[in-house]
DNA sequence: CTAATCTGGTTTCTTTAAGCAACCTTATTT
DNA sequence: AAATAAGGTTGCTTAAAGAAACCAGATTAG
């Protein structure tokens, strides 16, 4: 597995997945906003082999998206946190739970049931919204090209 | 690399990593919704080994993200194309975008803008919202729990 | 009509990462 | 004082990723 790095990719979503685009990562950032933030927790709640824990956890840190806290009473006791930049993955991951239940429902279980705390209504499908909050769909939506004046021309479809 | 399935995990955010949570699988989505349907063209711009982009492109359409399409005049020619499922991954391919390009700008150039085509006008932000299209962090969000009755007990945080 | 090229692969080989288990060090608990 | 817990590290094995060569059927060029 001589994995492909994309640090100089000048794709925004490759760079991005260079950083949590792994099977691991996103998962470690999914735990640690149920709550989860030492080490051993992260390793029971994911099963993780230790040493691949160790991995996510220090390139995470890296990244910035986690911070280790000496939360230790005499040293030698860490939690991750996350960093505001981790926090900002809420709507990706939310986004990719929602799409998991919609296209591949447990079985038997019912999907999670996540509500709003102040209101304690559901929240909403996320989705991409032009300017005034309505949905858009890939075909929607268009990359504006550089300079590009009010004359449309040929414009590309994007994701 | 042993790697881990989550087929059967019974978190769907495991299982949606499990179809597209690959270092390759999002990207091929991503030209894909860049317009791109030929195996060829993938191989050119992804820069992916050939036999990777076999196993990847299988596994999506087994998994029903693309269908294969035999656009051949005397067949032998074939092109990968969205299906409904794919397309609906249009929301976790932007809000990745989106973040890459908050946190991990490009030194040069600028971010892709994108726009929506009927207005011209730029897209929002992907959130996570409530019932009302209010904005929501990780911290507004509960997890309601299956048989919850109208009394709160402990909410537990969640992703 | 033949040779070159394109498309969509498959095969082989090498490198590297994932997984597992054992071990280790510094607290803290019993 | 011995046992346990936290947070790793080390070494080994397995499996996946990458590179490059090869291949067969269709198309195009000469």
């Amino acid at each position: 597995m001589a994995r492909k790095r994309f640090d100089d990719s000048s794709c925004s979503v490759a760079r991005a997945l260079n950083e949590v685009g792994d099977w691991w990562s996103l998962l470690v950032v999914l735990h640690a906003m149920y709550g989860t933030r030492r080490f051993v927790d992260f390793q029971q709640e994911l099963g993780i082999a230790r040493n691949i824990l160790c991995d996510r956890l220090a390139r995470l840190v890296d990244n910035e998206v986690l911070k280790k806290v000496d939360v230790g009473e005499h040293g030698s006791r860490f939690e991750y946190r996350l960093t505001e930049k981790g926090r900002d993955l809420f709507p990706i991951v939310i986004a990719l739970r929602q799409w998991g239940d919609k296209w591949n429902p447990a079985p038997d279980q019912p999907a999670l049931d996540l509500r709003d705390r102040a209101t304690g209504r559901p929240i909403r499908q996320v989705t991409v919204q032009n300017a005034d909050g309505d949905s858009l769909t890939v075909r929607d939506v268009f990359v504006r090209d550089d300079g590009e004046s009010d004359t449309h021309k040929d414009k590309k479809q994007v994701g």
